[in-house]
DNA sequence: AGGTATTCACATGAAACTATTCTCTGAGTTAGG
DNA sequence: TAACTCAGAGAATAGTTTCATGTGAATACCTGT
């Protein structure tokens, strides 16, 4: 049968969903479930902003998947409707930190601050505090408050120090007229214990924790998705109980949740069938596993590659493999690949991100007499191996 | 036997280097008046 | 003389290399019994 019957009794076949947007992770749905506390704290910390008073900085901690970034992101919309319907000089810009190439790094950051502002930055060339300077400038036009979220700050920090957030926090002083407020969040709950102790205590003002939701929580919540995204009727008793139990599990984290929902429906669907099965929702784990490490793995650049090629080789003979061995290996690959040989010392860098990619698991052991180096071992399924395998010979063009 | 001291095989850190991409500046060139 | 071109200086960034220092515990090496 032919691509052209396929989209016919794809467009016959009538969809389970209802509106998939609610399933989407950029989905705010009107009534956030179980954050009424944390909501109306929030509300009560940001609410001098209307009367353009500096409210305190906040910091909101909560593990991911907990609500933190929607119900900020909630809570500033409704402010800013607020503010715009009694003419009150509020904005607000929300930026990811750890989005790379849009504001992982210092000078990124501040450009995308003034991308939100209305103005472009080129990407490169212009010293840092110049671009410093153009943000004040756009910044102090008018008497306003602006409120700064930076979400997953941690990853920021993590990378670049705290420099800048030191520089953000002092921003104020300098204002004449404006005065911004800033809005950490981070599901690193330690996360300011690496920070610089001014930063630390201007930026954490007030702080806010978001704990996880519990499995009956997690329960309502995937219900009011699913009604609004699903047809009625087309979950299977227990799916969503199944889902909510994997999330909750998971150190309750919904969007989780959310996602096995949906991509679970998405395979119900593809194979025609008209409700959403348990087994279905078992396979949507099993694919959304596969599908990152395949994506994550591809697209790492070469040498990332060519050092889990390596991995992969030697894990087929031995379950634990110490970085030496792994290095004899890579050098080989690297000869047939003809790309140029790393030293050890940055494959044991590589070896770390690999690890922090999760696709493969590294400690560090020490063997006594004989040394001390990082265990790793692969917990791949075969088939993922295989395949991963296959597919890492063709982009390296080895073997 | 019990207690130190060594030693291995890397780990971890810091700084400096390289290549790439991009802006800005000012000298030299061109074209028009 | 104004507009244009183009090379060179400077920046930011990613990915490395170089050099230096750190480290956990199995062994080697004592010591005194």
């Amino acid at each position: 049968m032919g691509v052209g019957d396929f989209f016919d009794s794809y467009l016959k076949s009538d969809s389970l969903f209802k509106e998939k947007q609610a399933l989407a992770s950029s989905y705010i749905p009107d009534q956030i479930l179980f954050r009424e506390e944390q909501l109306q704290e929030i509300a009560n910390i940001l609410a001098p902003a209307l009367r353009h008073e500096k409210p305190s900085n906040l910091f909101v901690y909560g593990k991911t998947g907990s609500g933190k970034t929607l119900s900020v992101k909630h809570i500033l919309a409704t402010m800013e409707t607020i503010a715009q319907k009694n003419s009150i000089s509020l904005r607000s810009i929300y930026v990811n930190c750890k989005l790379k190439k849009v504001a992982d790094t210092e000078y990124r950051l501040i450009a995308q601050l003034i991308k939100e502002l209305g103005q472009e930055i080129p990407p490169t060339g212009l010293p840092t505090d110049e671009v410093y300077n153009i943000f004040y400038r756009l910044l102090d036009t008018k008497k306003q408050i602006f409120l700064l979220v930076l979400d997953e700050v941690d990853q920021l920090t993590l990378k670049i120090g705290d420099e800048i957030l030191y520089n953000l926090t002092r921003i104020n002083v300098e204002l004449k007229q404006a005065q911004i407020c800033l809005i950490g969040i981070s599901n690193n709950l330690v996360f300011t214990e690496h920070l610089d102790p001014r930063v630390k205590s201007s930026l954490s003002e007030e702080e806010l924790i978001f704990p996880p939701y519990n499995a009956l929580q997690i329960q309502d919540i995937l219900r009011q998705r699913a009604t609004t995204a699903f047809y009625d009727n087309t979950l299977q008793p227990g799916v969503l109980e199944k889902c909510a139990a994997y999330a909750a599990r998971e150190h309750g984290d919904v969007r989780r949740a959310i996602d096995l929902l949906r991509v679970a429906g998405e395979i119900a669907e593809r194979n025609g069938q008209k409700k959403v099965e348990i087994a279905h929702l078992d396979e949507a784990e099993k694919k959304m596993e596969t599908d990152k490490i395949l994506n994550v793995s591809l697209n790492q650049p070469k040498q990332f590659q060519a050092v889990l090629y390596s991995i992969l080789l030697l894990a087929t003979q031995r379950r634990n493999l110490f970085t030496g061995e792994i290095y004899e290996v890579y050098k080989g690959v690297c000869k047939q690949s003809k790309s140029n040989v790393l030293t050890q010392r940055r494959i044991s860098d590589i070896l770390a991100e690999l690890d922090m990619l999760g696709i493969i698991n590294a400690k560090i052991i020490s063997k006594g007499r004989y040394g001390r180096t990082r265990e790793i071992t692969v917990t791949l399924e075969d088939l993922l191996v295989a395949k991963l395998r296959e597919l890492l010979e063709k982009s390296l063009r080895v073997e």
